[in-house]
DNA sequence: CTGTTTATGTTATGTTGTAACACAGATAGC
DNA sequence: GCTATCTGTGTTACAACATAACATAAACAG
């Protein structure tokens, strides 16, 4: 069983959690909203509220570039380094990955420059090997 | 006189740059929109689309975790390796670096995938050292 | 001087995200 | 039991961000 499990959801965010989970990609919050319909989700804000509390958990993250959310890839995602995306421009596959050294080179410059890291966001926009390979 | 200039830009490219450059930091484009109504813009898409060349020509980079823009830093934008911001959540303050060694790791992981890289997005939110200092 | 490309102006609309207020359920303390 | 508080929820309305579609004009190559 997953890490992400041991947690007690409310309805609303296990309801938004299974359609990130189910969809295996990326979602806008209009989509997530349009999917639970049928389960008397009515209003954006069910589901914004049930993200932020996602994306707090760390089950969730935020793509910044494409305005939608995703299902951490990984079994446990509380406490894992900084995420990283790589998301293919013609399939809209979203791969995600851990760059550790990359983010450390990063805080070494924050630390360098006294900027308190919080947060930080990598997105690399592409084509995949099997669009670049069909392409 | 910066490679900026170089380039023939059109009337509107040239008040939303000005704009940008005129405010330090970025702006949202309907920002610029009221800052540009006295110039006779009336409409967010003449901003868009000044925007959209001028970040295609590199003066002007997007802050997808903003929804805002702000003027390349660097006196000559084009050309220049892949740019990142460290983004003061106290104090709004945006400051742009170019991390070139943490970028070719991530070329390098990107590369190890067949993934051709087009464009990144680094966004680092967090307290500057001024704000640290005063908070 | 005509076809094409690029920039522009304008109206309307689509998409993404929040404010404000009301109510329900759990639970901790008296 | 009772009430104070905290969290989650439901709903309406609205704010903020971005583009579609269509018309006009200026620049320029052939």
């Amino acid at each position: 069983m997953s890490a992400h499990a041991h947690r007690e959801l409310t309805k609303n965010q296990a309801l938004v959690f299974g359609s990130l989970s189910d969809a295996g990609g990326p979602l806008t919050a209009y989509a997530i909203l349009d999917l639970l319909r049928e389960d008397g989700f009515r209003a954006p804000l069910q589901v914004y509220r049930a993200l932020d509390k996602l994306v707090e958990f760390g089950m969730v993250h935020r793509l910044e570039s494409l305005n939608a959310f995703v299902a951490c890839s990984h079994k446990d995602c509380t406490g894992h380094g900084s995420a990283a995306f790589a998301i293919c421009e013609k399939c809209g596959d979203v791969r995600e990955f851990t760059p550790d050294d990359a983010v450390g080179l990063l805080k070494n410059w924050t630390e360098s420059q006294g900027f308190a890291l919080a947060r930080t966001t990598i997105e690399l926009r592409g084509t995949c090997k099997g669009c670049v390979a069909s392409g």
